[in-house]
Parts: structure tokens; sequence; C-alpha cells
DNA sequence: TTAGGGTTAG
């Protein structure tokens, strides 16, 4: 094989760098000549270099030889001072012309620069191991650990696999860290469980590096306990595998042991470094342990640690997630370095306490307007009830110059248009992400689906769902979750065990879910059983919500001395959710004795609850005894009890409307009106009364002086969605509590008489209503 | 001939 022809081989990839130049790269080869004449056109630069002007231009950036002649034996030196992609593709070009290339050393050299120096450039470096005749064990060990950290760690495996079959040596005890790595960026546990089988095979298991980063593999997959046994059988422990477990504690939402740990290493004179610190830090912040957190910055201080960016961050984060959010103002004016992270944290403790104006001046003083800083100013916005301001605020960065909207700014504006209803946005979101090609990855997926389930599409949701090649724990608690909404429960079921047969491993979100489908779907055996198997056969403690759950499966069944004698029996305090849930049942199924348990119990842990007072008040009304309701009303009235304002909203062609009760503020408000005199006319025949003649029953959104005159909002909504959509569309309505009986009555009539599809989100779930008859089954 | 593990915000 000639020279050239080798030469024009080891171009073949280089034809692919120089698109990334934003040029033409161009080659030729004459008859007689040993070498190629090459030339680059690079857009920084306006005229065509010759390779032996590139050869100089890298030449004159290391501060090296004078002319194109580079010294072979500086090429390595070159290549390692390197300080942009730019100069190593000079020199890359360099040592194609001068078939220093040929050489595997020195190709191995670059190949690293492109795969995990400062400079990296992942297709460049798959160009360059590809055209290494018989890469060895070291070269394809350097390419594993280039994608491990990259955003496609899925590669680093594809690579092993390749190796496997095609490399003389073995996997050695560089090739697992690197591994781990990659699979504990994907967090997924059986991927990493093979890989320590591997390492046990292969006689590694000793090896600490090896063992330090299967914690940290373990610690990132939401496995501390599997992290803690690594860490307890490993022979010989360092300061990294003391940070690697407290954080895989903290990670693994257990704080306290993260804590507990770090005294344990004090005790064993383990000295701790700034990651160590960073650490515990991290785990006073998930605890709200402040006394701990300033205990530990006190520790910073007495201990000799330098100032240092990351940890004065942890400090900071740890202050705001306390709720110091003056200790952090101090510390962050004094700091004489600050990133994005240091103004971010800032930003964000501002915004979550409500504190707008603190966190827009934040905002405003930033030397750069990160898109991380339009995240943490949109998600407190989204996240405090705001999801209107929140997407105002996505308009305005779209408009800006400064940022792009990145994965997580989708996620707040999914969820900002889930919470309003707005499936028209939420699916110009969707359109988004395919045309600029984003990674629909699950958290991503997750947000998206959740917005389709909440905007009343239902297939659309299953769709994204069935659309995720490798779905985690989230997608499919959010898929079960979305079944659950709309009275599904035997479907939620069926997905949870796909998910179990699928390897994935249930967490609290997933048993909040399957729990409230088996809630709404009137499952009680199934509930019942699925909450006692969760501690023995899953190893999930129950949480408060959990226990909501089982109440509310027991209490909406009817089964109130059973939904009582649970709450007795609990382990832990019931909050004010657990008895507005036994209370909402006894005012389903009448029982006023427990009621009134329920109420006095409520009331102590929240005095301003106006839901207990309504539900209440019903209890007595269908009792008969009015001498109680008139009490409580007066009760009622003499407090400072204060409503939210309850609304519905339904979203029209991508504007969200908003209705209070008997609101006549909407232009359409005539309309509005004459389309329910309408409704009302139609109804007469078939013999509907409205339940708002009675006055003594009250929904959550009645007003006690004006209740007659009121018209409730879903009403006003469906009202409008009659008059502005066409008849061949779903009304969407999303409304922020429980839909009243009458309403619900109302709904099942207009989709019978006016042959419309109208879905209908409750505080709680979903009611399709259709023909007459609503999806609940009417057990909601 | 070459190398590796643990850290902060949204």
């Amino acid at each position: 094989m000639g020279l050239v022809t080798v030469l024009q081989l080891q171009l073949q990839p280089s034809l692919s760098f120089s698109l990334d130049f934003g040029g033409r790269f161009s080659c030729s080869s004459t008859s007689n000549s040993t070498l190629l004449r090459v030339s680059v056109k690079c857009s920084a630069l306006s005229t065509p270099l010759s390779l032996g002007q590139i050869a100089m231009n890298c030449t004159e950036a290391v501060k090296g030889e004078k002319g194109n002649e580079v010294e072979s034996t500086n090429i390595l030196e070159f290549i390692d001072q390197c300080t942009n992609t730019m100069q190593l593709k000079q020199i890359h070009a360099h040592m194609l012309r001068t078939s220093r290339f040929c050489d595997p050393y020195t190709a191995s050299k670059l190949l690293t620069a492109y795969a995990i120096s400062s400079c990296s450039c992942l297709i460049y470096a798959k160009n360059v191991f590809n055209q290494i005749p018989q890469p060895n064990l070291y070269c394809w060990n350097t390419l594993i650990r280039g994608y491990a950290s990259s955003s496609d760690p899925t590669q680093s495996f594809l690579i092993f696999l390749h190796m496997l079959h095609s490399c003389s040596e073995f996997p050695n005890k560089f090739t697992f860290p690197f591994l781990f790595k990659a699979a504990s960026r994907l967090k997924v546990l059986h991927l990493g469980s093979v890989l320590h089988g591997m390492v046990i095979k292969a006689s590694l298991s000793s090896d600490l590096f090896i063992l330090n980063s299967l914690i940290n593999f373990y610690g990132s997959s939401g496995a501390p306990d599997l992290a803690h046994r690594v860490f307890t059988n490993m022979p010989g422990k360092d300061v990294v595998s003391w940070n690697a477990m407290i954080n895989a504690f903290a990670l693994g939402g257990l704080p306290d042991k993260a804590l507990l740990l770090f005294q344990e290493m004090e005790m064993k004179d383990v000295k701790p470094n700034v990651i160590t610190m960073v650490s515990v830090l991290s785990a006073c912040a998930k605890k709200i342990d402040l006394e701990f957190g300033r205990w530990i910055c006190s520790y910073i201080e007495n201990n000799g640690f330098t100032e240092h960016l990351i940890l004065n961050n942890a400090m900071l984060d740890m202050y705001v997630k306390c709720g110091c959010i003056n200790d952090a103002k101090d510390l962050f004016n004094k700091m004489s370095e600050k990133d994005i992270v240091s103004w971010t944290t800032m930003l964000d403790g501002h915004a979550k306490l409500g504190n707008y104006d603190e966190a827009h001046c934040i905002f405003d003083a930033m030397p750069h307007k990160w898109t991380a800083a339009w995240n943490a100013l949109i998600s407190a916005y989204e996240q405090n009830g705001k999801p209107r301001v929140a997407l105002s605020l996505f308009h305005e960065m779209q408009l800006s110059k400064d940022a792009k909207p990145d994965e997580v700014t989708l996620i707040c504006a999914l969820c900002a248009s889930a919470q309003l209803g707005a499936i028209d946005f939420g699916h110009w979101i969707h359109v988004y992400i395919k045309k600029h090609d984003i990674n629909l990855n699950c958290h991503l997926a997750t947000s998206l689906l959740d917005m389709y389930a909440k905007c009343g599409n239902l297939n659309k949701a299953m769709e994204v769902f069935h659309a995720v090649e490798r779905k985690d724990v989230y997608v499919w608690s959010a898929m079960i979750g979305a079944l659950a909404m709309y009275g599904q429960g035997k479907a939620a079921l069926d997905l949870f065990s796909s998910m179990l047969e699928a390897y994935i491993k249930p967490n609290a979100v997933t048993f909040t879910n399957i729990l409230c489908a088996c809630n709404h779907a009137g499952l009680v055996n199934e509930g019942e059983q699925l909450f006692e198997q969760m501690e023995p056969l899953y190893g999930i403690v129950p949480q408060i919500q959990h226990y909501v759950c089982v109440v509310d499966i027991f209490g909406r069944a009817g089964l109130l001395e059973k939904a009582a004698s649970f709450i007795e029996k609990m382990p832990i305090p019931p909050t004010a959710a657990v008895w507005g849930a036994l209370l909402g049942a006894c005012s389903r199924h009448g029982n006023v004795e427990l009621a009134e348990l329920a109420y006095q119990n409520l009331l102590e842990l929240e005095p301003c609850n106006h839901g207990a007072f309504v539900l209440l008040s019903n209890i007595y009304a269908k009792a008969g005894d009015w001498e109680k309701v008139s009490n409580l009303r007066k009760l009622m009235r003499d407090s400072d009890v204060k409503k939210e304002p309850w609304c519905s909203s339904i979203d029209v062609n991508g504007i969200v409307h908003e209705f209070l009760v008997g609101d006549n503020s909407h232009p359409f408000s005539q309309k509005i009106y004459s389309k329910l005199d309408e409704i009302s006319e139609k109804f007469k025949p078939i013999g509907y009364k409205p339940d708002m003649s009675n006055l003594l029953q009250l929904s959550e959104e009645d007003n006690l002086m004006e209740q007659s005159l009121n018209v409730h909002s879903e009403k006003l909504a469906i009202a409008f969605g009659l008059i502005s959509t066409a008849s061949s569309q779903p009304i969407r309505i999303v409304k922020n509590i429980r839909i009243c009986g009458d309403c619900h009555a109302f709904a099942k009539l207009v989709s019978q008489l006016y042959d419309r599809d109208i879905l209908l989100r409750d505080r709680y779930r979903f009611h399709h209503f259709r023909g007459g008859k609503c999806s609940c089954l009417d057990y909601w």
C-alpha cells in the first residue's frame, strides 16, 4: 500500500471533522507526490490555509519551533499543551501530513486529548480510534472513559461490548471505574449489577478504585443499602470511599445516616477533605439541619480549609435550604469568586421564599443571564402556583438573545401548562422538542406525559410513555398516576405488574400513585394488600401520603370504622390531610360522630380550614341538625377563615380563560349566561333541578352570604366551552377544588344533550363526561 | 511508554 493510499485512508474520518470547521475541507493528490496537499478553510480565518501554515499556527500557539517542520518529539508536548479544540485539530492535520499518525503511541495520545481533555471532541475521538489498526486496551478504555462523562453514556457500553468481541486483551482495573461511571449516570441498577459480577469473576473485587466507583454507582442508582454493603465489606478504605458513602446516603434520602457516617469518620481519624465537607453540607441541606450545618461551617473555618468555590456554594445551598437567607446573603457578599451556581442558589433561595422582587434584583445583577437563572425564576413561579407568570417569563426568555431554553426550562414550562390545563401550549412544547431534536430523556418524557394526562389527553400520554426507550421509575410512576386520575384502576395495576416485570424497583411515588388508582376505582382489597406489602416486599417505609391514600380507600368505600381504627394505629402522627380524608368520607356516608372527631383533630392542626367547615356543615344539614348548622356558620363568619379563590379554567385555542364563582367579568359574560339559561330550558323536560335551590347544602365554592346568586365556576366554563369551541372538540376544564355533586350531574347532562365530551380535572382526578355518563362511574 | 474513584445550583 502506497503512502498516498495510507494517507487517504487516514484522511477518511477527517472529512467529517472538516464540517465542524464551518468551512470546506478539501484534499487532492498528485500522481507523483508522496504527500497530499490539503487545504482547510476555517470559519475563523477567511483565507484557506495550507497544512504548512496550520502547523506553523500550531507551533506559534504552543511557542514551539519555527517554520512548518515540527519536530516529531514535540508533537506529544504540543498535544498536552493544547488549550482548545482548534489547536488540537491543527496538530491532527499536521500528524496526517507528516505520517506521525501512523505511530500508534502518538495516535493514542491524540485520541486521549480528543476523548478526555479540556479540548475534547468525541466524534473526532471515535474517528481517530477507528483509524488505529489494532487499538490496545488503553485506547478502548480511553474511549469508554470519554463517553462515560458525555451526554450519551450508553455509548460506553456499546464500545465495551465491541471491545469484548474485538480486543485480544481482557478488561482491566481501569475499564471498570469508567463503566461504573457510565452506569451511575444512566442509573440502571441491573446494568451495574452485571458489571459487579464481572468484576468478581475477573478477580478485581479488591481494587480500591473499582470499589469506590461501585459505591458511587449504587448510591447514584438509588441503592444506598447495596453501596453500604460494598463499603462495609471492602478490605481497605480511603477518604474517597467515605466520601462516596456519605454521598450515597445523602442521595438515597438518608441524610441522617450520612451525618452519622461523617461522625464515625471523625472518630476513626480519617481526615476529611473538601469533598467530604461538600457532601456533608449537602446532607445537612437535605435534612434541613441548620444546627449541624452551622457546626460544619465552623468546622471548616477551624480546620484550615482555604476558600473554595464549590465549598462556598455548598454552604450557600445549606443556608438557603435551611431557610437562613440572611446568612446566605452575608456569605455570598463575602465570596471572592462566584459562579453560575452561586448566583442561581441565591436567586432560587429568594424566589422560593416568594421574595420575587429580591429574586428579580439578583437576576438583574447577574453578570450573565444564564439559562439556569431563567430556569430558577420560571420554576419558582411555577412551583408557587403562579403558572401564568412562569409561562410569560418563558416567552420573555425566548425573545432574549442571552439564553436558550434547555431541558429544565421545558420541564418547568410543561409543568406550568399542566397546572393551567393549557394543552395547546403543552403540545407546542412537544413540537418544539421534536423540531430542535431535543433528546426526550426520562425526566422530560415524564413531564410531557404528565402534561398530556393532566390536560385531558390520556391517549397522547400513553403515546409518550411508549415512545420512551428506557423508562425509569418516574416514567412508569407517572403513567400509573395518569391512569389513576382517569379512574382506570385495573389498567394501573396491570402497568404496575409490567413495571415489576421490567425489573424497575417501585419507589414511594409509585406507591402513592398505585394506591390512588385503587382509591379512585374502589379497589379496596388490592389497595390494602399493596400497602401492607410496601415495607416487607419492596423495602419502602410508608410515608404520610400513603396513609392518607389508605384512609381515603376505606372511607370512600364506606368502611368508616376501619378507616378510623387505621388512623388510631398509625405509627406516625396523623396530619390534617389524614383527618380531612376521614371527614370527607363521613360527609359522603353521613356519620356525624366520626365527622366531629375528624373535624376537631383537623382544626387543631389547621385552624383555618375552610373545606373542613363546609364538609361538617353539610353533614349537620343532611342529619337535619339546623342548630349546629347555624352555630357553625356563625363561627365561620366571626373567624378569619379565608378561602383561596376557587376557579375553573378552560383552554380555547391556546388562551386560558379563568372563571370564578358567579363571575361576570368575562367579555362574553352575557352570552355565557344566556347559554346557561338555554341549558336550563333544555333540562326542564327531563326534570333536572339544580341543588343550588337547597340553600343548606354548600360546596367549597359557595359564598355564605350570596349563595343563591352564585353559579359555580365550572358551569360558566362549560357554557363558555359550548359557545367558543367547535362541536367536534372536547371541552377541557381544570378546577382547583373537587367538583360538587350538582355540577357533576350538570356536566353529565350537558355531555348527553349537546353530544359533547367534557374532560374536567378537579383537585384529585379526571372526570370524562360522555353521553350522560362519567368515567368515574359516580365514585369520587 | 500512557490512565482510574468521591463534590455544589436550576
